[in-house]
RNA sequence: GCGGAAGUGGUGAAAUGGCAAACACACCAGCCUUAGGAGCUGGCGCCCAAAAGGCUUGCGGGUUCAAGUCCCGCCUUCCGCACCA
């Protein structure tokens, strides 16, 4: 009885003596030294927000980081592999309010919780190289870095129109509003206030941010193209139309300038300030203004920009066309936005689509100054928006095309002074004040002599302090801390009021990366030598979600601390892999649809191999995973038959004469040999290695890579007579099942580690040569081909493999199906393609 | 509206232009008994009683000796963007 459960493959057991063993190893997934004579490689995945549980998303995150990092160690590469948290946040600040729990207990609690969760999965990190983001030894490095900015010019502080999260009770970036509502709060609309704000000017890099997309090119293009449409480039002109009975103008921003004589309006945006000063004066315009205002919030606010129906009103003022000195209504619209361009816009219903929708409706004349190339003598249908005709209409441009005509109307605008080409961009300056409390408090000093002061470096860290109160009246938590508000001027020495704002939580996750190099450095963010013999990442993970926000952010940081002579790369990850979502009855796993599975109840029923195997094995990493609860029972039973075969025949593969004729397995005649059991079980073992390794390397269809070992092992356990009665040789089982384990080793650790040993094997298997296949061995020595009559298939040959066109049509035209299908025809040709099929053309 | 990805058995899926459905899950039949979330054998796209045969990768065309795969048009689903002047 007590002997039989030890045939029964016991993950919980093994994986728990595994726990125990790695525990006591701390440096098993250290990376060696920037010295190391391996090629280097630094596998990362997104670090998470400790909320205090896995989900299945980290689950199968991980769990392809993780095949990939032990796969490299074992091909030889020295590995970075690390993990941290992105710990400042909101939820930090709710939780206390909810339980009385103070943040930053809540917080570590959590990491402490989802590090057990991780180490249980059997994750290789290098945990010495831990970052928690919400401790001074990391913060400081925000203010660190906010410093040398404000030195570089690159942050500025400035009123503006913000996006503001009732919920969060804090303000957002551009980047952090989804359809109009909180990206963490979807059902919360966002509403606009005016705050005095820190940005950082991400805009100096913009162009650079467009061009270098160009080069990501191990990036999804998905990515580069939702970056793309974000930084949203656009070259046009900048043309200044004059107000009548004013000296003063209405600059408009437009791609089209060539269409400048059909202009008849001039469109402005509600907030404009010339609307602001035509109201003033005229309470009729105001009221019909803040009307058009709050359509315009409305939509906005609804995510429904586009099909908002266009409204205006004329203003009864005229502006002044700078190129043909015509006088044409200025209106004000709800279609126009004040913060794009110059919040003013000309108006040519005949070249633009909104535009002939709004004159079509107010009765604007429509006049076409554009003559398309075709159709030359016919009417042409309004509006015409290509820029493939010739201008008309216009005056001395007439004739000229589209691109001759922007051109030289550029020229004329900056020979006259009243405009000029222009490049502008979607991407606005990144606004990073928060009025929370759990972020990087902002390192700058509020004194009434001298302005705005920064804290001085040797003043870092401004700690953030622990003992608060943390309420849901509005406005900075910090700023009801005397102690933290009360400071010294550092120029001076009077006193001071210290800013309480707290940093955007994506500033912290901006650059961790590049603090994991070098962890523990108490003088500098990290070592240059170091990062950069790490740098750039050689394959970054994480979903998709990210794509605009903190991908765009990171790589504006890495070239910011370029600039400030700390790296030399100019993109932070040379290859990002997004992958799919975890989804359960047709959803998303979430907690609001209640078709959550916990990685907890998973790893108790099946074990950690079994779970993080199933979530690569159900699907393709970059595909959304259905999850499927009998699908892990299904690799679990797998994992059983694994450790079976492997432990039926482990004394075997161990023995002496295994081991004297082929230590490691790796010394075997290479050429096949033995009896055709044996010669077929090493040709399937080198055919696997190979499909594996390719899969693994070429295109990560880690799904097919497990497929592969699950035919192998059928095999094997097909042949367990063979096996039992020594037909297939000692060193050849040697060989099958080393080869079989090392396989195994990156998608079930626990099961490959005890089965290492169970081989006979010192060390660690992770540390173990990756299998190498041998293509004499992996080779057939008779193949399939099959055979078509025109096209469909007929029947199946064999011929030895190697044979070429003649031989392989002859077998064909000598099978018996064949030849009654061709009985009496003609066959007008045959297509042979060696080693894949065979075509007859029969008439 | 624009851009991207996808559409293959009951399910998850596989297939350098060359035997569609590998590998699994579920299901069916049988064996085993320690009655288990265990193991083993076999079956499992559709039509046909079976065999023979035929049909089959969202729909319609095309290229090719040969198309799930390449090209054109359409449909559906998902994702992103959306008055960007």
């Amino acid at each position: 009885m007590a002997d039989e459960k030890e045939l029964r493959y016991d993950p919980a057991t093994i994986e728990q003596k595994w726990l125990e063993r790695w525990a006591a190893d701390p440096k098993l997934y250290a990376a060696e030294p920037a010295t190391s004579n391996r090629p280097k490689y630094y596998v990362l995945e997104m670090l998470p927000y400790p909320s205090g549980q896995l989900h299945m998303g980290h689950v199968r995150n991980y769990a392809i980081g993780d095949a990939l990092a032990r796969q490299m160690w074992m091909r030889g590469y020295n590995v970075l592999h690390p993990m941290g948290w992105d710990a400042f946040g909101l939820p930090a600040e709710n939780a206390a309010l909810k339980n009385n729990t103070p943040p930053r207990e809540w917080t570590l609690a959590n990491i402490a919780a989802m590090k057990r969760q991780m180490l249980r999965l059997g994750l290789s990190y290098d945990w010495a190289t831990e970052v928690a983001t919400c401790l001074p030894e990391y913060y400081r490095w925000n203010q660190w870095f906010f410093l040398r900015m404000v030195e570089k010019g690159l942050v500025y502080r400035k009123k503006s129109k913000v996006n503001w999260c009732p919920e969060c009770a804090t303000v957002l970036a551009n980047e952090q509003v989804v359809n109009g509502c909180c990206w963490r709060h979807e059902d919360t609309l966002v509403e606009q206030r005016d705050l005095e704000q820190w940005f950082l000017r991400i805009t100096a890099y913009a162009q650079e941010l467009l061009d270098g997309l160009d080069k990501l090119d191990g990036w999804p293009e998905k990515v580069r193209t939702m970056q793309r449409n974000w930084i949203g480039r656009s070259e046009g002109t900048e043309v200044d139309f004059g107000l009548e009975g004013s000296p003063k103008k209405i600059r408009v921003f437009t791609t089209r300038v060539d269409t400048i004589f059909g202009a008849t309006s001039v469109q402005l945006a509600p907030e404009h300030p010339l609307i602001k000063e035509f109201a003033a004066s005229d309470a009729k315009l105001k009221e019909q203004v803040e009307k058009l205002l709050e359509e315009q919030r409305k939509a906005r606010e609804e995510g429904d920009v586009g099909a908002i129906e266009k409204h205006g009103v004329p203003t009864g003022r005229f502006a002044i066309n700078p190129y043909s000195g015509e006088r044409v209504q200025i209106w004000v619209g709800n279609y126009i936005l004040m913060d794009y361009g110059t919040g003013a816009i000309m108006s040519v219903p005949a070249h633009d689509e909104r535009d002939f929708e709004f004159a079509t409706k107010y009765g604007i004349e429509i006049r076409q100054v554009i003559q398309p190339v075709q159709d030359k003598d016919g009417a042409t249908l309004l509006p015409f928006c290509s820029e493939d005709g010739v201008l008309v209409n216009s005056g001395e441009y007439d004739g000229k095309t589209c691109a001759q005509a922007q051109k030289l109307l550029q020229e004329s605008a900056t020979l006259q002074g009243f405009g000029e080409a222009k490049v502008i961009f979607r991407l606005k300056d990144w606004g990073v004040s928060r009025q929370r409390y759990w972020g990087t408090p902002i390192p700058m000093i509020h004194c009434e002599r001298c302005g705005l002061v920064p804290v001085p470096d040797e003043q870092l860290p401004v700690i953030l302090p622990e003992r608060i109160e943390i309420t849901q009246q509005g406005g900075s938590p910090l700023g009801r801390v005397p102690d933290f508000v009360n400071a010294t001027c550092p120029r001076c020495g009077g006193a001071a009021r210290r800013e309480t704002d707290t940093m955007d939580t994506f500033v912290d996750s901006s650059w961790y990366f590049y603090r994991y190099t070098d962890a523990r450095n108490t003088k500098v963010p990290f070592d240059p030598v170091t990062a950069q013999y790490w740098f750039p990442i050689d394959q970054y993970i994480g979903g998709v979600e990210h794509a605009i926000l903190h991908l765009i952010y990171s790589r504006f940081w890495t070239k910011m601390m370029r600039d400030l002579g700390m790296i030399k790369n100019d993109e932070p990850a040379q290859r990002l892999f997004t992958q799919g979502m975890v989804i359960k009855d047709g959803a998303k796993m979430s907690k609001s649809k209640g078709n959550v599975v916990s990685p907890d109840d998973m790893v108790a029923r099946y074990g950690a191999d079994a779970t993080r195997m199933y979530a690569l094995f159900a699907a393709p990493p970059d595909r959304d995973l259905d999850w499927q609860e009998d699908g892990v029972a299904g690799v679990s039973r797998f994992l059983g038959r694994v450790w079976r075969v492997v432990t039926k025949h482990a004394q075997l593969a161990k023995s002496a004469s295994a081991r004297a004729a082929a230590p490691n397995g790796r010394d075997l005649r290479r050429t096949p040999e033995g009896n055709p059991t044996e010669v077929k079980l090493r040709r399937k073992l080198h055919q696997t290695s190979a499909k594996i390794t390719q899969d693994f390397t070429g295109r990560w269809h880690f799904n097919t890579c497990v497929a592969a070992i699950m035919e192998l092992v059928n095999e094997l356990q097909n042949a367990d007579a063979q096996l039992t009665s020594g037909e297939v040789s000692a060193p050849a089982v040697g060989e099958l099942l080393r080869t079989l384990v090392l396989l195994l080793a990156p998608f079930a650790p626990f099961l490959a580690a005890e089965l290492w040993e169970e081989l006979g094997e010192d060390g660690a298997v992770l540390r173990a040569p990756w299998p190498t296949s041998d293509p004499e061995l992996a080779k057939e020595d008779e193949i399939e081909i099959p055979v078509q009559i025109n096209g469909k298939l007929v029947n199946v040959v064999k011929v030895p493999a190697g044979s070429d066109a003649k031989g392989i049509e002859a077998a064909a035209l000598a099978d018996e199906k064949v030849r009654s299908r061709t009985a009496g025809k003609n066959v007008a040709k045959v297509i042979v393609v060696p080693g894949r099929a065979v075509n007859l053309v029969v008439k």
